[in-house]
DNA sequence: ATGTCC
């Protein structure tokens, strides 16, 4: 508990042990929000690292404005953990992914009752709804690898004989769309609380946070549909956000960015494709502003990966991980943006959550299938 | 992150 919440100046906390990889510069970016007129607070989780202005991996709690680029252009990307009835035993990985084949393109018509019945508002990013999208997006297939609280796990309905999918997606192009307007409008100056364009901005970002929790239900059913599986869901929680929120007995904005809510139940925090994920307790504290690490954080630039690994790895060794566990991703660059190598160790990042008091372990998980994106292959 | 830069 005491030294795992750091104080790098007024109104800043970042939740880190003495092995947490935290990059100075993502520190100073956590800082420029600090500064932000009417910021009042901001924390930056333990798998905090830089992003295109602002940090990703933190939470921002302000009193009269509201950020919409604090939120970022992926309004609504989360996690969601669905149940499978696919048997853990005796798992033939060729086959699944042969089965899988790729699901990349826009749903098949045949879907359209089941989009239908999602009833969402039209948006014009009708074709995005089913795919995962670029960069750290990616569905995975995961097994349950250690068990640390048998009756909570079992509530769940969660076991070892069947395989868990975990989806990490978001609103794809709407929540790009909605970004740039705002950006074009506005500026980085922020919205005041109470305005006409406050109130569309906030009606834009509802619209996206269902987009995003439509898109993952629809990843997860495609899949499980390919697979000749069928499914629930366990969670879905949103890790880009903002929402009204009392912080320290004010009333104003919460904004999350690659920051999973504290208070919202159980949580899955992914590690990297290589590493275990950990499904936690959480513990709704006011130090973390409500929140939680959204994953193991990016260790590595994009930009620096191939250079670091192509020596070390072929593409067809990036394919396979230490863990066992198999890679669907045919983007040569992206094979090695999201290496194991380029991001910290999930271990580090949840000994500094639990070293703060901010979650228990449930289970930890093990990935067996990750599907990035596939070129062919119906 | 992005129907990903014209």
């Amino acid at each position: 508990m005491g030294n795992s919440i750091r104080i790098p100046s007024d109104g800043v906390s970042v939740i880190a042990v003495d092995d947490t990889w935290i990059e100075g510069k993502a520190i100073q970016q956590l800082e420029t929000t600090a500064r932000l007129p009417g910021m009042h607070r901001v924390v930056g989780m333990p798998d905090l690292h830089p992003g295109r202005g602002y940090p990703v991996g933190a939470a921002f709690f302000s009193t009269n404005r509201l950020y919409p680029a604090l939120v970022g252009n992926d309004i609504g990307c989360g996690m969601a953990l669905w149940r499978t009835d696919i048997a853990a035993a005796k798992l033939n990985i060729d086959k699944l992914e042969k089965r899988l084949g790729s699901i990349d393109a826009p749903l098949d018509p045949a879907w359209n009752d089941v989009v239908a019945a999602l009833d969402l508002p039209p948006t014009g990013h009708e074709r995005a709804l089913g795919t995962i999208g670029g960069g750290n997006h990616f569905a995975e297939l995961q097994a349950l690898d250690e068990c640390y609280d048998d009756d909570a796990v079992a509530r769940m309905g969660i076991d070892r004989r069947h395989l868990l999918l975990l989806v990490h997606s978001g609103s794809r192009g709407l929540g790009e769309a909605i970004l740039r307007d705002h950006v074009a409008r506005h500026g980085h100056a922020g919205l005041e609380r109470g305005g006409a364009d406050c109130a569309q901005y906030l009606d834009r970002h509802a619209q996206a946070l269902r987009f995003a929790r439509a898109n993952r239900s629809l990843i997860a059913q495609r899949m499980l549909m390919r697979l000749r599986a069928s499914g629930s869901t366990a969670i879905d929680v949103d890790h880009n956000l903002v929402a009204p929120a009392i912080v320290d007995g004010l009333a104003g904005w919460l904004h999350r960015k690659g920051a999973t809510p504290s208070d919202a139940g159980p949580v899955v925090i992914p590690g990297s494709r290589g590493d275990y994920s950990y499904l936690v307790e959480p513990v709704a504290d006011a130090r973390s502003l409500y929140s939680l690490a959204h994953g193991a954080g990016r260790k590595w630039m994009r930009t620096e990966c191939k250079d670091r690994l192509s020596a070390r790895y072929s593409v067809a060794q990036l394919a396979r991980t230490a863990l066992g566990s198999r890679v669907v991703c045919d983007d040569r660059a992206l094979i090695y943006e999201e290496a194991p190598e380029a991001y910290k160790s999930i271990d580090s990042v949840v000994a500094a959550l639990r070293a703060a008091g901010l979650v228990r372990l449930l289970a930890r998980l093990r990935p067996v299938l990750t599907y990035k994106t596939r070129e062919c292959c119906e």
